[in-house]
RNA sequence: GCGCCCGUAGCUCAGUAGGAUCAGAGCAUGGGAUUUCUAAUCCCAGGGUCGCAGGUUCGAGUCCUGCCGGGCGCGCCA
């Protein structure tokens, strides 16, 4: 049993005879019953009497009502917990193997090797970090992969750049070239530079200096975030660029024009053809050309499927990276991109550009806040939506968090342990307690953590959205009930609350897990 | 002009394939709760014609169309 809503949604569909037809379940708004489900709105033409008699007869299921045309299910208590908790007991929770193995590449972050790296990459790499540990709980096999646009453009831009601000440092006259990079830290490091043992005036190796640098930095940067990469991989080792371009040429999808080369990406999709190969400028290939190839070289590795995580400024962009994987015979690409994050100071919005030297660094905001609350906060907000980032805010970050919230559960849970003089139940051991509608609901809330993992396929938000939820139930509940009881109401009773609560620390370290948080055991 | 995203309480946002307490949460404001496992908690109260107008449906915050407002993108840069 993965959870009660995935069981009994199992159970319609079983009873439907449909595989692929989807099946709410929620929380039943009715007293006195756990679960309901819109199936009677969904499905014309069912009878009910056996649709309830059906039901009726599973050994979870107490009682069957409908109201309103809502199919509502009252669980039993006692069998449902001794199933989720011999599940959870026996590790069976790691089982769930929707992945069965596939093999995944998930790219993310990929800043350009230019500068630091700026607080909007923090969401980023955020939601891909925590997005891997979700998919490899169902059993995928993922692999973490940083792109470094070290070919191009932009990279010359910066050189150039560099090379002015070292004739600044040197006492010479100096001019930042248009479109080049103004910040500072170009200059910093000139000085730097200047006075290293590295120090050369050969364009080709300031240019590895600059990348090597930048890779670095932001490889450190990431680190301190509490995000590691299986792998960066260099635009610069994608050698068979030519042989796959000619491979689209024979397939028809390449033509000239005016002396470029198209890419025919309208034939799937997309709305311009695009330029792969060009006239000018100082590097024969755009950088579509390379994530062609780069598409070509991900599944050529061996991986059933691929994603790729983007900013809002790259959904132009979806169009023909998903042209560019049709054309090539592939198709398990899946593109995700994230809503804008805004900087606030003083409620004016900051435009960050790394060009114009305008940037809130990631560094800067680890020193100020912890990195985990900084994580948890770049996924509190649905990937589509805008999240704003108050750097007022910030700095009251460390007193007034949500992720408190939920440490303190955590917090008080291990309270209770320390105060337990007994020896701790097992969570299999048979309890002779009635359960009742606190206890319960606890419970189930508990519980739910596996299908906000579910839901956390699509967007790891949903996992803060469910920690606040049972956060919320364990405070209250633990406000109004004591654990430790035995006194007032019996061993069963006291044993009962203790395997609820050493069910719902178990089920909160697993969440802990998918988001990289350490929890305290004490406040 | 075209494309993507957003528009829900004073503020920040939920509402994950239309459903019955879906009109919500947090913060902020006001009032209560600790001889009790940590009060970094809990409970109660005020406050919104869900941007506007049509449409589909037994039923729309949710789907469709149009409009208004905001963000982002639209390069032989990445």
């Amino acid at each position: 049993m993965y959870s009660l809503k995935e069981y009994l949604s199992n159970r319609l569909r079983s009873y439907l005879g449909k595989e692929n037809i989807f099946i709410d379940v929620s929380r039943s708004p009715i007293k006195g019953f756990d679960y309901s489900t819109n199936l009677l709105h969904v499905v014309k033409g069912l009878n009910e009497n056996e649709l309830v008699q059906y039901l009726r007869e599973d050994e979870i299921i107490d009682n069957v009502e409908i109201i309103n045309r809502f199919v509502n299910i009252r669980l039993n208590r006692k069998i449902v917990f001794r199933k989720i908790l011999d599940n959870f007991a026996s590790d069976e929770w790691r089982g769930y193997d929707l992945g069965k193995g596939k093999k995944v590449l998930i790219e993310f972050v990929s800043a350009n090797p230019t500068g630091p790296l700026n607080a909007v990459n923090g969401r980023s790499a955020t939601f891909g970090s925590v997005l891997s540990n979700v998919l490899k709980y169902f059993n995928y096999q993922v692999y973490k992969e940083y792109y470094v646009n070290d070919v191009g453009e932009q990279v010359e831009k910066l050189v150039d750049s560099f090379i002015e601000r070292l004739k600044q440092v040197r006492g010479q006259e100096y001019q930042i070239p248009e479109g080049g990079y103004h910040g500072e830290y170009l200059k910093d490091l000139a000085e730097k530079f200047l006075n290293s043992s590295n120090y050369t005036q050969e364009r080709e190796k300031i240019k590895q200096f600059l990348i090597s640098y930048f890779v670095e930095e932001h490889k450190n940067t990431l680190y301190n975030f509490g995000v590691v990469f299986d792998n960066w991989f260099k635009q610069s080792s994608l050698t068979s660029l030519e042989s796959t371009l000619k491979y689209l040429s024979e397939k028809g999808f390449l033509y000239e024009d005016d002396g470029a080369i198209y890419f025919t990406s309208t034939a799937f999709g997309d709305d311009k053809d695009r330029v792969v190969k060009k006239t000018r400028g100082r590097v024969d290939y755009t950088y579509f050309a390379y994530d062609i190839e780069y598409i070509k070289n991900k599944f050529e590795r061996g991986f059933d499927q691929i994603i790729t995580i983007l900013g809002p400024d790259h959904h132009g962009y979806v169009n023909r990276l998903m042209a560019a994987t049709k054309a090539l015979g592939y198709s398990d690409h899946k593109i995700i991109i994230l809503q804008i994050v805004n900087i606030l100071e003083k409620d004016r919005a900051l435009r960050m550009s790394k060009r114009k030297g305008v940037m809130v660094l990631l560094d800067e905001l680890i020193n100020k806040v912890k990195p985990e609350f900084l994580r948890y906060f770049f996924i509190s907000r649905l990937k589509d939506s805008p999240l704003d980032l108050d750097l007022e805010l910030i700095n009251r970050m460390t007193l007034d968090n949500p992720l408190y919230y939920i440490f303190y559960v955590y917090a008080r849970i291990n309270g209770i342990i320390r105060n337990y003089s007994k020896t701790l139940p097992a969570l299999a051991s048979e309890v002779d307690s009635d359960i009742d509608d606190e206890e319960f609901g606890l419970f189930l809330s508990a519980q739910e953590f596996r299908d906000s993992v579910l839901s956390a396929i699509n967007d790891p938000y949903y996992l803060t959205l469910w920690a606040h939820n049972f956060a919320k139930s364990f405070h209250r509940f633990y406000n109004s009930n004591k654990v430790i009881c035995a006194d007032e109401l019996g061993i069963e009773k006291e044993k009962l609350r203790m395997i609820i609560i050493l069910f719902s620390k178990g089920v909160l370290e697993r969440w802990a897990e998918l988001l990289n948080i350490e929890l305290p055991e004490k406040m």
